[in-house]
DNA sequence: CAGTGTCTGTGCGCCAACGTACATAACTCG
DNA sequence: CGAGTTATGTACGTTGGCGCACAGACACTG
């Protein structure tokens, strides 16, 4: 567990060219990133662009009442830090990590450098849509969808990202990725476990049953899971 | 009004150098867009990319129950189908007329080309963040605020990019890009009417009072509005 | 100017999620 | 093992928005 993995298992850096990912790898830091770790904060510059290998971070905004909500997940399949190469250096979201693990990540300076290159840079863009597709659902989600369907939703977008079925992850901490009440996740995770979907006991959810998840979700999980296999087709978990 | 504005009415393609502006001119054409005509729909690859000058476009999601939600909203700060330079050729959603008016388009083939040069690209990849931040914001918005504060936020958008201060909608219409029901939006506009800020008369809303809008907004506008001028520094209007 | 379709106003019961408050259960550490 | 902390369960009144139903107001068309 605590043994480097390999570096290529990122899937953005696995597509590069081996002529590219020469280049590249005396240029990635390897880091260690912890559950909760704020990697960047709504308006700052960043530092670095970051390609997960087996951590999770999520996308949030956080409101001036200090409500929060997740605008999209990163895993494994992508890269934080979309906005230094699309040219504004800093969001108004905030990235934190949401499942512990692993990264590589790259200094601004040498991404904006890269980014010039051709092959390298379609990769990054179509990524980058695929993310906005996220966004765009999780939109039309929240205006439309039950607490109980956005539940499955996300527990199946994170578990995509996952190896294993089981997620290090409290009620509190769900409800403030989904914008809602603690209580209110805590009452459709319940019903989730009786229905034999899930298992959990203070901040360990496993996975029991995809297939009912995915019944259960909406169809927003299915409509983002089919754009990112659509413009990421070289992927290689799943 | 039916005599052809300056095309470079579109402020991406204003802020374009004069010898990127020599080479695109003979490849853009000139169209006229109608109130409720779909520019493209979900999934479909896009024959063109649409740059507004006096029309409004906006990116709608419609689920599968036929239940719609605005992604994000297009005017002549913009570019409709960025999935064409960001190499996915299609997307899930659909792109509405919100707003009659003009636009100037290019053949996908076109853009595709000229989005290899450099200058162009990264005024591209810069106006594509700040539809992010409007993305992000529109699903944190669904989430936190009132249909009240949702108005208003989505007349100030609209607002921005006219030239009048009269939009011709429907609060049917409206109810549709919020994604709520067409009486919500009866008694929401009764109270800014009531409030002095707005006048509308079958489907004439005219803003009488932009800074008490402002006011009674949430966050979202302005933080969107500001992302846009960070982004994009270089407007005309406003 | 009568007729018909479109747009807006209002009322009522319903429900999901909210805010609040507190109870129980499970880990953790001295 | 007992005290303190963290996580989860439950309960109750409130509320914003929904679904439905229908009534008026306006506008175009023949």
């Amino acid at each position: 567990m605590s043994a480097i993995p390999n570096p290529r298992q990122n899937q953005l850096l696995a597509s590069l060219p081996d002529a590219d990912w020469e280049r590249w790898l005396p240029q990635l830091e390897w880091v260690e990133l912890s559950l909760g770790r704020v990697i960047y904060e709504s308006g700052t510059t960043l530092a670095h662009v970051y390609f997960p290998t087996t951590a999770i971070v999520s996308l949030l905004y956080v409101m001036e009442t200090g409500a929060s909500a997740e605008i999209a997940v990163v895993g494994n399949e992508g890269v934080v830090g979309i906005s230094l190469f699309m040219g504004g250096e800093s969001t108004p979201s905030r990235a934190v990590v949401q499942s512990a693990g692993h990264a590589l990540r790259m200094l601004s300076k040498v991404i904006k450098e890269e980014f010039r290159r051709a092959p390298v840079l379609h990769l990054l863009l179509r990524y980058t849509q695929a993310l906005i597709t996220q966004m765009a659902q999780t939109a039309a989600c929240n205006r439309h969808h039950s607490l109980d369907q956005q539940l499955c939703r996300w527990l199946l977008l994170s578990l995509d990202r996952l190896t294993s079925a089981e997620l290090v992850m409290t009620q509190e901490m769900i409800a403030n990725m989904l914008g809602v009440r603690r209580e209110g996740v805590t009452e459709a995770a319940g019903s989730l476990q009786k229905a034999g979907l899930i298992h959990y006991v203070r901040g360990h959810i496993t996975v029991l049953d995809r297939a009912g998840l995915e019944k259960r979700s909406c169809e927003c999980y299915a409509v983002v899971k089919r754009e990112y296999d659509r413009l990421l087709p070289n992927e290689l978990a799943q």
